[in-house]
DNA sequence: TTGTAAGCGTTATCAC
DNA sequence: GTGATAACGCTTACAA
């Protein structure tokens, strides 16, 4: 390997002056700059970024934590575009993505491997809060995508305004009779979702039945099919129902067209996060959307800033959603 | 921070003993072992990365170099599932994954990046090779997923062998007139895929209008609804259209369906991947379907032999393909 | 404008 | 069993 000793050696300078060069410091001569350069590109020289990290204390990487409750880690449909979205923008400022290993369950060992890394930053990626570990004594910059976590930065979409989107539209198209089903309770997004739903319905002065509200547990297109499955099942059958995640949705759809029958015309269905799929299965998936995007670029400038000691108050913040109007509901005038 | 001079003053030992214990190493009494283990408890000491790479010279930490031309980074439904599989067994021999940016366009920068950084290895992730750069002389172990590298470990599926499989199948429902949508000639997989769908096609005897090969581009639903369309203008249409990926498969059907024909009574069609919505789409897919789980496997496996210098013979590793039989084909006998 | 030398936190060599 | 000490490749006071 080539190190700063060879381009000194070879150009007759010293390594400070290397370094100054390879730094862009002012106080260098255009000479020694211009002899320093040329020996690096002829000598193929790279510089040693644990060196570098060792004398900085700076790493140029950001820490990912991902998700793990859903088993399917980074092929996650919604997590892997919020986080492909968040690496776009921490590359803008040359940093790397470390996905670290999640072999040790628990959180604390976790921030350890992260302390140990020397990454300038984290950013947590799940919407289970696992255990309580207070982030305010794990001393470093932090964001968590998809839950608020005291003492640290967080980015959500505004789960509430979603399930208020969804009810306010079936309740327009004549829905009264409506069902929910949700996210496993343990998860900030799926509680959130359930609470306003129930707002939202109590807003329009609609009663829910208990056995209309029904756990799907983590999303799961499985989970989905079981939730719907029960919901079928019921003598007073729902007209429409709202879903907490487009997978469970799809599954939903899957078990009443087994069963005989439609959806929209027997059955609504409306979804949240409008994955990729969802425009494309049959019917189109009516549902709420959430701004991967935005979102990815949010807690990246969020952390970027915190990293860079900009940060201001470490608040959760909230990202709008959007109904997209697809082919899975329908006016109750026009259904069976 | 704590290190393990801090470990040494606490425990009275000298910083050779505590680096013994916390390496493992045989000669040290048990006495020692308790005594530095229980400090580096107590102060809560972790080790620095960055200085033990520099000394070691090992990183523990493997590069991945992700595909661009497809725009959707990681959160492509193919690459995604291979790169989690590829994570889930190297994290079992404590490997990190380190994503770097590719901001940089050009291969080399991308090595000069990957050198600096120090990993250990890298797994190359695309079906494209941009431009032809010797790898032997980028003296890295190095794993490409996707497509074969002069010099390189590599892991593909037998995509001549999905082709095959997938005309014979077609030819088997009784289809003489079948078309093909490529992906971009540029890609391996793309070429493979027509390569076998004409090597299929001569077996039967079965010749190919010209206009019965178009390609779609990178593998997008756009791509496949472009390709589809100009399918459908042919005065004499084919039964079937074996399509060389499944996203763009779902453009083509969707261009079929708006066209007010239906899949599979009036089009047969098949794709190749079997990624997540391929079951969940109207008609569920019949597709090829490729091993992610096993390509990330065995790719990390190989990579791993490579970095432990158990690495053998550098060659491409096929993986086996599979029918998957849905619903988006159908007899010529029951067509119309 | 340039260079000397200390320091970053480890591991590794070698003597005790 | 244990401990000095050099080395890994770089940055950064401080001097010159």
């Amino acid at each position: 390997m080539t190190t700063i000793y060879d381009i000194a050696k070879k150009t007759g300078y010293s390594i400070t002056t290397v370094s100054k060069v390879l730094n862009d410091y002012p106080n260098v001569s255009e000479k020694a700059k211009a002899k320093v350069l040329a020996a690096v590109e002829e000598l193929g020289y790279t510089p040693n970024s644990s060196a570098r990290t060792l004398a900085t204390n700076k790493s140029w990487m950001i820490g990912v934590v991902f998700a793990e409750h859903l088993g399917v880690g980074m092929a996650h449909p919604f997590f892997s575009e919020v986080i492909e979205s968040f690496k776009k923008h921490v590359e803008l400022y040359n940093y790397d993505l470390l996905f670290v290993s999640r072999k040790m369950g628990l959180k604390e060992e976790t921030y350890r491997h992260l302390k140990h890394r020397g990454v300038d930053g984290v950013v947590v990626v799940q919407s289970l809060g696992d255990d309580a570990l207070d982030f305010t004594e794990f001393n470093m910059p932090t964001v968590f995508i998809d839950m608020p976590e005291k003492g640290a930065h967080a980015v959500y979409s505004d789960n509430k305004q979603g399930s208020t989107l969804a009810v306010d539209y079936l309740y327009g198209l004549g829905h009264r009779k409506i069902a929910h089903i949700t996210g496993a309770q343990t998860m900030y997004t799926a509680v959130e979702r359930a609470k306003g739903f129930e707002l939202a319905m109590e807003k329009h002065n609609l009663s829910i039945p208990s056995k209309y509200i029904v756990d799907g547990g983590y999303y799961s297109y499985e989970g989905g099919r079981e939730a719907m499955f029960r919901l079928l099942s019921l003598t007073d059958r729902p007209t429409a129902v709202f879903v907490s995640g487009d997978e469970m949705a799809l599954g939903a759809i899957k078990v009443i067209k087994e069963a005989g029958l439609r959806v929209p015309e027997d059955i609504s269905v409306i979804g949240f996060d409008d994955i990729p799929l969802a425009k494309h299965v049959d019917p189109p998936l009516t549902t709420v959307k959430q701004d991967k995007e935005l979102i990815g670029h949010q807690s990246a400038a969020l952390l970027l800033d915190e990293i860079n000691e900009l940060g201001k108050n470490r608040n959760g913040k909230v990202i709008p959603v959007q109904l997209i109007k697809r082919q899975s509901c329908m006016s109750v005038d026009h259904m069976w």
